[in-house]
DNA sequence: TGCCAGGCCCTCTTTAGGGCCTT
């Protein structure tokens, strides 16, 4: 697979466009199968951090005060990413942040987002659940750190891909997994899920 | 005026409703 950037956010909130914003963001580069480059970092953006939201993260307003400011960390992770195809988990949520706070620094993405939940109920029908944590759990894969931490969940994420590309390979005989393929898959409707696989496993 | 996320996906569906998932 191709060298690809996993990300995750921490926010005040589910929505940017409620004036939720992000407080953490973490990356992590992924090229061929081992985690190359970190990056990691509070951000101010001088919005208000809800008491449930501090304790689902053990991000505090406190912490938030002594952080660099969010114009300089979102400026410093869009040039550690480059073009990267980015991969985040549940990606309508981070892309809708990454876009937002990319809009604030007058820049803007040019590459396209993998999801791996998307992939994860695909490639994975029976896991009980597609939230992260319980697919760390059914896949067996190593707890990185805190959940709800960026570096944590972004690691976590970047190991649930390579478990979902060894799937492609091992169980569905797939050759080469590509980002293309991985996009193709995860927009694949369910009926045309077999036909999607198994025109890549000729590839 | 009053409300306030939104995309995906399943089903007792498609002239709709509700659960999952992200913080």
């Amino acid at each position: 697979m191709e060298t690809v950037a996993v990300i995750d956010f921490e926010t005040t909130g589910l929505s940017p466009g409620q004036g939720d914003r992000a407080t953490e963001i973490a990356a992590v580069i992924l090229k061929d199968g081992e985690i190359i480059g970190r990056y990691q970092s509070l951000m101010n953006t001088g919005a208000w951090v809800p008491a449930f939201i501090e304790s689902l993260t053990g991000i505090t307003n406190e912490m938030l005060r002594s952080a660099p400011p969010a114009s300089l960390v979102m400026q410093e992770v869009a040039d550690f990413v480059g073009d990267y195809p980015l991969v985040a988990h549940n990606a309508s949520f981070d892309s809708k942040f990454w876009d937002a706070e990319m809009a604030r620094i007058d820049r803007t993405r040019r590459q396209e987002f993998v999801c791996s939940l998307l992939l994860s109920r695909r490639i994975f029908p029976k896991a009980p659940s597609h939230k992260l944590s319980a697919l760390i759990e059914y896949a067996n894969l190593p707890v990185a750190g805190r959940y709800h931490r960026a570096l944590a969940d972004a690691e976590m994420a970047a190991s649930l891909l390579q478990r979902l590309a060894h799937e492609l390979r091992e169980q569905h005989k797939v050759n080469t997994v590509s980002v293309d393929l991985l996009s193709r898959i995860q927009r694949a409707p369910k009926s045309q899920l077999t036909k999607c696989i198994a025109h890549a496993r000729a590839v």
